[in-house]
DNA sequence: TCATTAGTTCATAATTTACAGAACTAAAAT
DNA sequence: ATTTTAGTTCTGTAAATTATGAACTAATGA
């Protein structure tokens, strides 16, 4: 497994990037090396060795993205192995969690709105506004990807 | 300051988000704290007493806060105290932040693609697909916020 | 002039995290 | 039967993070 400078750097940016999604930093590359390698199937040594992780942080890694849903692996008659890839329909699920994470925020809002007693009004209705404006982008969500859909073709 | 019990575990609560938006824990519940209570505007050592934090846990947080410009204060004559409140205006900014984000992870998709040599184009379709997704919504967000300001009349 | 207020800065202590290394297991190969 | 393969699990620890308390400063007040 030898990859190009541009791959190294790659792998790392985009692990900085899943670092700060709140992947541990080995996890992070895992998915990084998986995402920018030539083969999309990797296996376990390949990926210990080519990242220069311990069999314990691999198997970690591994383990976490599996339960996470964001790889999965196949496995070839007479081959012990297991060769790990990318779940390409996460790409989808990634988009909507950073809404989920947007509704999340939304809900805590409200409840700061039910909560606090401000005798400044002004205060609650900027609050408000951003509120409704989450609540709206997200009634919107589905009609959008489909008017994508629709572009597509 | 006495919060109730609500207010205290929306503190918490909201803490917990920001805390996974990369903010300190202490930075986390400040923030939570000007948000949930019910005077818009705190003193140092208000914020200090009522979230059990040292005077220099409160000094970096809030420093932190207004260097990233996420809270602001006013003064009042003849007080030699600062006011702290959160901006309001940030949270369209906070938004924004979302959206940007997006738009990194689909520069880091987009050198994925120049960068990996697959010889099976399935991957490479898929991500395709989602690369213009993001592009897709990106655009079409100015359209939509336009839409909502419209619909707030 | 001395005390108080409203913080800031610094050294350090307490956690937390992230990983390595070694020992282990279960299945397959020889 | 024993060796190899393909991992897993279990400590230990280095490093990073986060907060504390004490000492400090600069301005105001008595």
């Amino acid at each position: 497994m030898t990859l190009s400078e541009q791959q190294l750097s790659l792998i790392e940016e985009f692990g900085i990037y899943q670092e700060n999604n709140g992947f541990q930093p080995a996890v992070a590359r895992v998915m990084g090396l998986l995402l920018v390698s030539d083969r999309a199937e990797l296996t376990f040594d390949e990926i210990s060795e080519t990242l220069n992780i311990s069999k314990s942080a691999t198997s970690n890694a591994l383990n976490m993205l599996l339960n996470t849903g964001h790889i999965e692996y196949t496995t070839f008659p007479g081959d012990r192995k297991r060769y790990f890839r990318i779940k390409s329909s996460n790409w989808r699920d990634l988009f909507g969690k950073k809404m989920e994470d947007l509704s999340h925020l939304n809900g805590l809002l409200k409840r700061v709105l039910e909560v606090r007693k401000r005798e400044n009004p002004v205060y609650d209705a900027k609050l408000n506004d951003f509120i409704s404006f989450l609540d709206f982008v997200k009634n919107r969500m589905p009609s959008l990807i489909d008017e994508w859909e629709k572009s597509k073709t």
